[in-house]
DNA sequence: ATGAAAGCGCTAACAG
DNA sequence: CTGTTAGCGCTTTCAT
């Protein structure tokens, strides 16, 4: 096994040439004062010798990390995945390595995931965060380190957020099943709190509310997305008196379980119960119908979230002027929902 | 907005404290030479001044970063976020931070996210890597630095691989097709070149030559896992004379659109045509019939990659020792291959 | 039990 | 165009 056969150090380099450490610094930093001759002999000599700049004696002088650091509150999720592709490209071009902590549900995990870049000086956070309190995020805006929260829009001290306009979606949804002839509309939910849920459930009713629909607090269903759970709300959709005539769920597992069910039990889907999925699963393509969802633009917001961090710490500052970015999502509309031409 | 107001270094508490830095630095770090009384003045006076210590002074000295590299040539994808999680969670147990490069299906990428890890001198690197040659991890090797493959068992320079038995998973998913009584089995898959597809295909014609059926070469078809290309796949599939008893896919996907449109053409699933996918996604659960799979260990390998990782960081020296570490997968055995019982 | 001093490798004034 | 010098904040002998 080869070892550690000794780190090349720019001393080592500027002895070779005869040279001083600081003209081989600035000559490895394209420093245009080195003649171009001087310049070219450091960098193959440094090359020849495998050198590697020391990052952290370099980040110790410069007080930069060249790192954003990502804390999501769930990683294994279909959200997620994209939104960290989006946030590594756009880090990766500008220069920035991505360092990920996933807080795997625990609010716990979180705060110390917090702490823990808060200690690595991560140049910036991104952070996708559970439900709770934001406080473990001060520090960071205390110490003026940038901070970029994704698909949730509390205003924080002197944050910035990038969300989808999650209410839009919901009414855009809802307003479709309306268009199309429903008037019973089910809103299968995880829940409507203080969240990008209880934002999609704002936009059904406000969509319910400009048709003069009236609401009706029996058709507000909330279920876990898990299979069982999602299989139970299905049974109790078709319990309710008269049968509702759409489902507009909040996520896309939900609403193919919906839609087997309902065929099981004989119902033709869209004809007799239209069905609205969310979030544009690879599963709404390959099921039959196919699923009408709402593209929920994840690796977008990755990628914004990013930039918006980015050009900030680059001095373009941003982040101190937007506050909220809302991006846009649409409805992918398939064959779940089509009753009309 | 509350501008950095200045950090607190340990020559501040050691000031305020009438102390040497030294002092506080040990007592920091949990020095037992130092009192516990001073220890306690000097770990609150700390917190109560918003110390936090300098990451890169730090790494400096202990020329360790405490970082881990994970280089994945596909980020957004069923496999590789399982693998993450799986790497994530173990990192953060283990101390370290894991920091991501997103190869995006380019090799070009990939060997530049090799160098730039490199640079930023993580500790170790755990790569899932595309096609193609290993050699531009030659550096890590070089440099003593640890580096573990996953899904790739290529034998490289002092490095070690962990995968899952693919040749096993195609042997027990054709195996079990023979057991249902299928004679004619096809093997739809994106390649089968020299990696894990190749030795799918190795297990599934291992298994036929066990059972004395001859393997056709008809019976090997490549499509890309796209849901079109998997489309014009099962069209191929049914135009074969005969048209074959079983499809073993290896994906999931692939295996649920080959489903779909043997229905379409009025073939029952499993009785006129058994069909077993692979990565047990959740789409195999949601479909009727349901699918057979095999549950591929991913997030297990994830875990057991950093494990083995951090294991040898730490002087627990077991990389030099292990070569290939081989996780089990199993079949799920569903709706669309019982045929029997 | 505590302190003094050296140095990890690099960069940035400033001087030549 | 190149060199000198002085730290960045921390750890770690070695003294006391």
């Amino acid at each position: 096994m080869m070892e550690n056969s000794k780190e090349v150090t720019i001393y080592d380099i500027a002895q070779r040439l005869d040279l001083s450490p600081s003209t081989v610094s600035k000559a490895l930093n394209d420093d245009p004062t080195i003649s171009k001759k001087t310049r070219k002999r450091i960098t193959e000599t440094a090359a020849g010798m495998g050198y590697r700049s020391n990052f952290f004696a370099k980040n110790l002088r410069q007080q930069s990390t060249l790192t954003i650091g990502v804390i999501v509150h769930e990683l294994n999720s279909g959200f997620t995945t994209p939104v960290l592709s989006g946030i590594e490209g756009a880090a990766s071009e500008g220069g920035y390595g991505m360092i990920v902590a996933d807080s795997a549900g625990s609010r716990e995990k979180e705060v110390d995931n917090a702490r823990s870049f808060f200690q690595r000086r991560v140049d910036g956070v991104i952070a996708v965060p559970g439900a709770g309190s934001l406080e473990h995020f001060r520090p960071f805006t205390d110490r003026g380190v940038p901070l970029v929260f994704l698909d949730r829009a509390d205003s924080f001290a002197g944050s910035t957020s990038v969300v989808a306009d999650n209410v839009a979606c919901g009414m855009m949804a809802t307003l479709h099943l309306i268009e199309q002839g429903c008037r019973r509309i089910v809103h299968l939910t995880p829940g409507a709190g203080d969240n990008v849920y209880g934002q999609r459930y704002e936009g059904y009713w406000k969509a319910l509310a400009r048709k003069k629909i009236a609401a009706e607090k029996s058709l507000l269903i909330i279920a876990e997305p898990t299979e069982e759970a999602s299989e139970a709300a299905a049974r109790k959709i078709l319990a309710l008196t008269p049968v509702p005539d759409a489902v507009f769920a909040a996520n896309d597992m939900a609403a193919a379980v919906c839609i087997r069910v309902f065929q099981e039990r004989g119902l033709r889907v869209p004809q007799d119960i239209a069905v609205v999925g969310f979030g544009n699963e690879i599963i709404g393509k390959l099921m039959r119908p196919t699923l009408t969802t709402i593209n929920y633009p994840a690796k977008e917001m990755g990628d914004t979230a990013a930039r918006i961090l980015i050009n900030h710490l680059q001095g373009n500052g941003e982040i101190d002027k937007v506050t909220t970015t809302s991006m846009r999502a649409e409805l992918v509309v398939r064959q779940s929902s089509l009753r009309k031409g």
